[in-house]
DNA sequence: AATGAATGAGCATTCATTCAT
DNA sequence: CATGAATGAATGCTCATTCAT
C-alpha cells in the first residue's frame, strides 16, 4: 500500500538521478539536524531547488522517508555482502559478517543516527512491522544462514540459530546506538572484538 | 527521586499528582500514536483537560519529555535494582540483571515503544550526550559493577568490563528494539536464556 | 465606564499599599522589559506574589495600566508644581516649568520609557481622547494658565496661548521621545537650554 | 529604495505587490485597532488571504513591522524631499521643511497612529536604537543640513545645529503626538504657524 | 521537469482571568 | 487577603501539500 518504488512511471533517467540525490540529501539532513528540523523546504534549501520539487518527486513525506530507509539498509547489506565474497567456512564467515557490521557503522555514522532518528517515525504497528521486516529481514537473513551452515558442517554446536539470529544482531544494533548517542564515549574496534569472542565461545564446537 | 527540576517550592501533593498523571498519559500516547503525534492537544484530550494545564505544570515540551524518559528509565533501574536485592554472588547478580531486564521489558511493552520513539527526539550533539547519561547512566553502572565484583572474586575471568558492559546492555538494547518493531516475531523468553549462556560461556572463569 | 479608582470598595490600608505596591513593580518591569512581555505573571515574579492577586486588586489589565500611567503623570505634574512654587513672574514660571520638564524626564527616564511603551495600548478613539485628557491636561492647563499671565502683566507679547501650548509641550514631549529612544545620543540639558531661548525669543514682549 | 532584506533573489513582480498589499493592510489595521490587536490573523481576515501567506512573505513579525515603519518613513521623507526640490535658499528650505512635515502628518494620520503605536513595540535598548536610526535618520539629517547651510550662508545666526535639530523635530513629533491622541483638539495650521515663527524668530540672523 | 504562490491544519506557548479553598 | 490550579482563547509560526504557470 504504502510501496514507494517500481510504481506506473516507467521511472526515467533524470526521474531516478533527482530522486537519489534528494534521498542524500534528506539523509544528510537528518543526520545533521535531527529528522522533526528536517523539513521538505529544509532539504530543497541545502539542494538549491524548491519544495515543490521534492513534492513532485515522492508521493508524500512517508515516501521520501521509506526511500531513505531503503538506501540505508540497502548499503549495509551490500557491505556485508561483499565482505561475505569468497568465504566459505561458516567460522569465516561469521567473523566477516560481526567485522563488517561494525565497519559499516563507523564508517557511515551519519546513516546510523538517521536510522536511529527515522524509526520513530513508523508508529502503526502495521508500520512497525513493515519497517521492521525492511530493516532486519536482508541482514538477519544472511545471518541466520551462516548459523545453519555452521551447525550442517558441525563447526558450531547445537543452539536455536533463530534466537541466537536475534541476540547476535541485537548486541550489533544496541552497540550502534550507543554508538550513536555518544560515539567519543564507546571503542567500537572493542566492541568488535568482545562481541566476536562472545559469539565464538558460545556458537563454536568444543 | 523522581524530580526533574530544581524548583524551589516543595511541590505540593495535587502539583506532583498532575505531572504524574500527565507522563503517564503522554507516555501511552506515545506508544499509541508515536512521537510526532504526540501533540499537547492530544494529551489533553485523553486526559479531558486543557492543553494550558500542560504548560502550566510543565516547562514545555522538552521538561514533559524528559520527565517521562526518567520515569521509564528510573522504572527499568528500580526494577533491576530490586531483583538484585539479596543477590550477593557476582554470577546470581548477572542472572538477575540479565532476567529483570528483559522481565520489564516485556512486562512495559509500552514504555518500550515510547523509549524507542524518543530515542529519534534528541538530535543535537548535547542532547544526544544528555539522553545517553540519562538513559544508559544508571543501569550500565549497575551491571559493570558487578562484572568488577566478579573479577575480584574471581568467578569471572579477565576481561575489559567496560567493553563487556557495552556489549550486554547493547544485547538487550536490541533485542528489545526487535520486541518493539514485531512483539510476535521474537520470543523473549528464549532471548533472555540465549544471552544469559552467552555471557556466561563467555564470562565464567574456567 | 473605566475608571480604576474611588469605586465602591472603602479602600482599606493594606489594599491602597498593595496597589501602589503592584504599580511601581509593573512600572518597573515594563521600562525593563517592554510592554509586550509585561504580563501578570512576571509583575507577580518581581514582587513574589502569585498572579490571581494582581487580579484581585485591579479590575483588569487595563486598570492597572491605566493606574501606572497616573502615577507617571501625577509625579510629573507634582514635580513641576513644587517647582514653580515661590515664583510669581510669568517669564520665571515659563523657565522653571521648562527646567521641571527635562530634570523630570532625565532623574526618571524608566517613567519616560513606560509612558511611551504605553500610549500604545490605547486603541479606539475614545481611549485615545481619555488618555489625552489624563497625560496632557494636569501640565497642559498650567502651561496655558502661565502664558496667559504673561501677556496679561504684559511680559509676554501677543500669540495664541493655546498654540504656543501644543508647540512647546509638543517640543517636550518630542525630545523626551528622542531620549527615551537613545538616551546616549542626545545631550539634555543643551536640549533644555535650546528650547528655552527658543520660547523666550519668540514670547518675549520687545 | 524599499528594499527591506538582503535577499538574493530580485523579488518578483507578484512578490513585491503582495508585500506592498500585506504592508498597507498591516498599517490600516494598526490603526484601527491598535498595535497590540494586530495579528497575523486580523491583517490576513481583512485581506481575504490566510495567515499562512503573510508568513511566507515575511519572514516573521518583527520582518512586517519594520517594512511597516520603513513604509511611513520612506514616505515622510519622499514628501519632505519633494517639497524641497527647486528651493536653494536655506530659510525657504526650512520653511519648506516644516510645512511639508505638517502637511505629511495630516493628511497621512493613520500612518501617524501607527508609527505611535509601533513607537511602543521596541522593547530592548539596541531595538530601541536601531528603530531610533531608521525613524530619525533620514529626515534629522535633511534638517541638520539646512541648519548647517544656513549657517555657512550667514542666514541664519550661530547656534548648535545639531541641539536645535533636536528641538524643532521633537516640536513636530510631539504636536504630531497631540493630533494622534485628539485630533479635534488640535488646530494643526495654527502649530505649523506657530513652529516657523518660534523657530525663525530664534534662528535668523539678525 | 520545475517553480513558487497559496493553503489550511497543526504546533507549542502565553496570558488575563476565574474560582474554590 | 491570598493562593494556585485551571481555563480557553489567541499568538506567531511551521509545514506538507496543491496547483497554475
Amino acid at each position: 500500500m504504502t510501496e514507494s518504488k517500481n510504481t506506473k512511471k516507467p521511472a526515467s533517467f533524470i526521474e531516478e538521478a533527482r530522486r537519489k540525490q534528494i534521498v542524500e540529501s534528506a539523509l544528510r539532513t537528518i543526520a545533521e539536524k535531527g529528522y522533526s528540523k528536517t523539513s521538505f523546504a529544509e532539504i530543497a534549501k541545502e539542494l538549491g531547488i524548491t519544495k515543490g520539487l521534492i513534492a513532485y518527486h515522492f508521493e508524500g513525506k512517508q515516501d521520501l522517508f521509506l526511500s531513505i530507509i531503503d538506501a540505508i539498509i540497502d548499503g549495509q547489506a551490500r557491505h556485508i555482502a561483499d565482505r561475505l565474497e569468497g568465504k566459505d567456512g561458516a567460522v569465516d564467515m561469521l567473523r566477516a559478517y560481526i567485522e563488517a557490521s561494525f565497519e559499516y557503522i563507523v564508517e557511515n555514522r551519519a546513516k546510523a543516527v538517521a536510522l536511529v532518528d527515522l524509526w520513530g517515525s513508523f508508529t502503526s504497528a502495521d508500520e512497525k512491522r513493515a519497517f521492521n521486516a525492511r530493516a532486519y529481514g536482508p541482514c538477519s537473513n544472511i545471518l541466520r544462514g551462516i548459523f545453519e551452515q555452521g551447525q550442517r558442517d558441525g563447526a558450531f554446536r547445537a543452539f536455536n540459530p533463530r534466537t541466537m539470529t536475534h541476540v547476535l544482531q541485537g548486541a550489533i544494533d544496541g552497540v550502534m546506538l550507543q554508538f550513536v548517542f555518544n560515539p567519543e564515549g564507546i571503542d567500537m574496534d572493542d566492541c568488535a572484538r568482545g562481541t566476536l569472542e562472545l559469539i565464538m565461545g558460545a556458537a563454536l564446537s568444543k
